[in-house]
DNA sequence: CTGAAAGCGCTTACAG
DNA sequence: CTGAAAGCGCTTACAG
């Protein structure tokens, strides 16, 4: 079994191997010769497997030819190539990971960074960041700070961005600043994170889009306006969808209610919705995410109020769960996974064009799915 | 700024770092030398920052002490020491994480193999893991392969395990065998994939414990028997589940009802909501997961049958959105983050110990979250 | 199209 | 407690 991946031979052989890595030692003159030099001489680590050179002479070529077979690179004459390929797969070769990068100056690895990986939308971008990556023959390495803003993040950044990355994917990177990162100027670098749109190249949801499609379709079932429960305080990409959402309401020439505060979770959302119960004016509320407008529904339920007949509910992000939902959730969809995709393209493209360029955006188009949470208005309270 | 981090110093300065990573060629006779001999002699590339090397000329003293306080191993009297991180320090240096790796056999890298980050269970455990394995000096790289029963399993691990992990950690490997996997004997390797439990040493959920308290409950309410929706056919830990139900029917004397084919997700849950909505014998249903039951009680509403006045719910992994269902859905909870973490654990003895055991088994407790989706049956339907 | 030699930046025994 | 030297396994120009 041969697998060639952009550009790189991984050569298995698995069932193999183990033959071949136990008959390590004496295995000719030229290895026994060396062993005996470095038994007495300067350290010696175990050795992992076979190496280069071992391929090399099994194969009667030079290191440098199974260098250019193993790497897909250069002119190898088809025979050649082919003996080489046989060496590597009887010997259950694989290039040192180590070595190579020490070399040639690259590991070929992602560096993810997160927040909180078990959020529905850091999840999934990585998930898409992961799928793209092994497609382009990149690893992933991924690092989870919960509290981006302290120095923390600067200690996980440093740490991977020092020769260990080839690039850096911000999936989330909370209340962490531009200046706060202080990420080194050579590196690669894609965002999804809204904060820091503008200062690196970023790939993200048309927020503004799916925040406006979601208040003009309760607006256009005759809401006279539209409630907001808002995500957390200290989010972009909440702050981005609260102005979204009054500007829209204004072009109508609607003043917006005094947004509610909430968070991005269920409970936010089922205390947010506590409170709009209370007022009998509130007929369509426009929820930060799935998450809250679930929690707000069951605030409602419990309240007496009755969804969509009392009051429409429409959420964010598009979660799988949310069609089960009682009533089943309207609400906009996001495509997490392409985002992640995009970031990976957007690190590959800065590897070959060796420029960064912030204003680089890719902009994932949101989507309004209708459900069963929004309905025109009660009698006599509809414009 | 310094941040010791299990031996490694990792020493920041990095606003500082511009001005001296610039101040590179020529900086003193030995590097214009060796610049000289480079640039006429075999390839050499660009050099990231500064080397062992430039800090022990600052220091004044030799590349291995530098090399020692570095790893934060063996003797170095204090004001040699104070020295040299204070040169460290002044030169942004960061160590070659290549070289060491190189050298040392070890990349300081755990690896984890997933399935699918985004389902609850897999991003919550590989949170763990990234919490657990930061906090004791190791990086990961992830690896997600939908399909782990073809041969993409093994392209991925073997890339990964050869020579550039220290350990894996098997989150979900889907329908592959420990024969397919074929890991080689050396590598240090936790699972929590129940099908591998025995293989290699896992961290896993006490399950049987959690079905046991599920269906026990709903006995204990009084229900004749307890219907199961199961989760997807080739989970081995979908499996465990419908035994370990069965069996405790059996304890108590009854013949456990055919078991209701489902999946993992909403959807899963909701056909299979429709089927058993049908059967007025059904009392009472226990579920895979949580995601599961909320899709079959939003098929149970849409029947007309009142969960739980005619039929109780319970689901399975504590999912937070579940408290705020209609009704707030009882269920088992299990704590995938500690999984993670206990999982890096169970790498780190290995290898420190040099063993791998695959009896070692780390069981995390299950526990029953009663709320409001299970009562008594209704009348004249107990026992 | 192929090979001989240098060197990437560390760590490892060893000697003092 | 500290240093000089070897070498980890590759890749990179360069020469043929």
């Amino acid at each position: 079994m041969r697998v060639q991946i952009n550009g790189d031979v991984d050569t298995h052989g698995l069932s193999r191997r183990p033959a071949t890595s136990r008959a390590r030692p004496g295995k000719d003159s030229t290895r026994t010769a060396r062993d005996i030099v470095s038994s007495m001489g300067a350290g010696r680590i175990g050795r992992q497997g076979p190496s280069i050179d071992d391929v090399a002479r099994l194969a009667g070529v030079s290191g440098q030819t199974v260098s250019r077979v193993s790497r897909g690179s250069g002119k190898v004459r088809p025979a050649t190539r082919e003996r080489v390929l046989r060496a590597m797969e009887q010997l259950g070769y694989a290039p040192n990971r180590a070595a190579r990068a020490l070399r040639s100056g690259s590991f070929n690895l992602i560096g993810v960074l997160t927040q909180q990986i078990q959020r529905t939308g850091e999840s999934r971008t990585t998930s898409g960041v992961l799928d793209a990556a092994s497609r382009l023959g990149y690893g992933v390495t991924l690092v989870q700070v919960a509290h981006p803003e302290t120095d923390e993040v600067r200690t996980a950044v440093y740490r991977l961005s020092h020769q260990a990355i080839d690039g850096l994917i911000i999936v989330q990177a909370g209340k962490a600043s531009y200046e706060h990162l202080a990420l080194p100027a050579g590196l690669p670098v894609a965002s999804s994170d809204s904060a820091l749109t503008g200062y690196y190249p970023s790939a993200s949801a048309d927020q503004v889009h799916g925040v406006r499609a979601a208040v003009g379709h309760l607006l256009a079932l005759g809401h006279r306006t539209v409630h907001h429960v808002t995500g957390p305080a200290d989010s972009q990409s909440a702050a981005t969808r609260i102005s979204a959402w009054s500007r829209r309401l204004e072009e109508e020439g609607i003043a917006p209610p005094a947004p509610v505060p909430g968070g991005w979770e269920a409970a936010d959302g089922y205390r947010a919705g506590l409170e709009l119960a209370q007022d009998p004016q509130v007929s369509a509320v426009f929820c930060a995410n799935d998450e809250v407008a679930l929690g707000l529904i069951r605030a409602m339920h419990e309240r007496g109020r009755r969804v969509p007949g009392d009051v429409s509910v429409i959420g964010f992000d598009g979660l799988p769960l949310a069609e089960y939902a009682f009533p089943p959730l309207t609400t906009i969809r996001q495509d997490f996974h392409r985002a992640g995709s995009a970031m990976v393209e957007l690190i590959v493209e800065q590897i070959a064009g060796k420029s960064r360029d912030g204003t680089r955006r890719i902009v994932i188009p949101t989507e309004l799915i209708e459900r069963g949470s929004t309905a025109p208005p009660p009698a006599g309270q509809g414009r």
